[in-house]
DNA sequence: TCGCATGGTTAATGGTATTAACGAAGTGAT
DNA sequence: ATCACTTCGTTAATACCATTAACCATGCGA
């Protein structure tokens, strides 16, 4: 008989996993600063003090959390993009933005620790490391590989690149791991950019006088993006609707 | 000799002064969620309770200060616009939109609760006025609505543009109160899209790791922006360095 | 079986917001 | 000038919250 784990370990691990979903689901009930260690405690049956055995008190609590919500972001994102036709760029470019936006449409709560204020706040107080804009990176990066590859995109060339530019283009292209030009990282950006923007708009509601569904504004968006790197856009993909979860 | 207002109103219009400025300065210092009554009660040399007689509790206090903040922000930007010839939309354009970056990134806590996740939760608890976004857009909608007049501005014809975008549009354009064709709120908004997404990963500090400096990024916008919208840059205005203040 | 690391407890400290009950003092009318 | 009323402050109490300290039971390895 395998002795695995002790009881000890066992335990430790599932009251942990029990905290950390408890922990997400205040967050997304009440935002980052609703998630109180009182209440998580409370909710798995515990008193408020033995949670420090498992987190470095309430700032470790989120670190957990915001780890818990990258892993979800990243995977969600990935899946919707395996999803598609591996030969088509362009479906997969659609995809994966739009399920960028799904989700943080669905987890506004969630977004603002993963990609807002939320997670400038905690990286200033615990050591996160880039892992997001790594893996997001590296995904999106994949993709441009692809399109670059396949040619016909057109980038700018190296030296019409402002020089203080194209060293930080440089130092991102390194981060996410790719081989691609300068002017194609630049080009990535220039994306990212505008779908970050209409996401922040979205998700924190600006504007929603005029735009409370934010879904035309991005079919606008989507297109302007495929037409700048000369993706076509298969017609079946102006039908998608919104992919939950 | 003139009564004005009586001892009570002036001792009234000073302590709210003081405890909106306090309110402000603890803001920026820590953060919206930093923000305490009672820290400004004690500031303003008052017990916690007496706030209760001048703001609607804590969302009042946050309520107060996002109102401070959007005054000034709204003068400074219009300020910056109004330095520039009259006659240079380019200028004006860059001024502007560089008024707005080195603000938020001067003041991170603040624009957070002006235009971030802090506007989201405000705008959920309190009834705040979409003065921002007319005042905002009304500034930016006069330099479109000129670039207009002028001609040679490329925009979309109405019937190219889907029709539920075209109605948010629509609504859009009478929010900020301008006359111009949808095609050119349309260009408006694809403008507003790639400055708000490069503002907000600036002051988060997103891919902080290889864009510390985010104002390379921001003139490579600019310059695509300009040419978007068939506008010469000015040499002069490569030269320009931040505003403070 | 013993000793110790682990993981829980309660108690205490100090911070927060908010409401209630109360009192001093400014204000305006008689 | 005095009176009543309103305004604006107070203190006290309640109920959260985070965090640390002191303590105790127990699982686990030697």
């Amino acid at each position: 008989m395998q002795t695995g784990p002790s009881r000890r370990a066992r335990m430790r691990a599932a009251l942990e996993r029990e905290a950390r979903d408890e922990a997400r689901r205040l967050t997304a009930a009440h935002g980052v600063e609703g998630l109180s260690l009182s209440a998580v405690a409370r909710a798995v049956g515990v008193s408020p003090p033995a949670l420090y055995r498992y987190f470095d008190g309430k700032k470790g609590l989120v670190l957990a959390v915001y780890e818990d919500l990258t892993d979800e972001f990243v995977s969600t994102v990935s899946a919707a993009a395996r999803r598609e036709d591996p030969e088509d760029l362009g479906a997969q470019l659609y995809a994966a933005t739009r399920a960028v936006l799904d989700w943080s449409l669905g987890h506004p709560a969630e977004f603002d620790l993963l990609m807002g204020a939320g997670y400038a706040r905690l990286a200033t107080e615990s050591a996160v490391d880039q892992v997001l804009a790594r893996e997001l990176g590296g995904l999106f990066g994949d993709l441009f590989t692809r399109l670059w590859q396949r040619g016909g995109l057109d980038h700018p060339a190296d030296d019409e690149i402002d020089p203080a530019l194209r060293d930080q283009l440089l130092t991102y292209r390194r981060l996410i791991g790719q081989e691609f030009p300068v002017g194609v990282v630049l080009l990535m950006v220039t994306c990212w950019r505008q779908i970050y923007g209409l996401l922040c708009m979205s998700v924190h509601h600006h504007l929603a006088a005029a735009f409370g569904d934010c879904v035309p504004l991005f079919e606008h968006m989507i297109d302007d993006l495929l037409a700048l790197l000369g993706v076509e856009r298969s017609p079946a993909q102006r039908t998608g609707a919104a992919v939950e979860r």
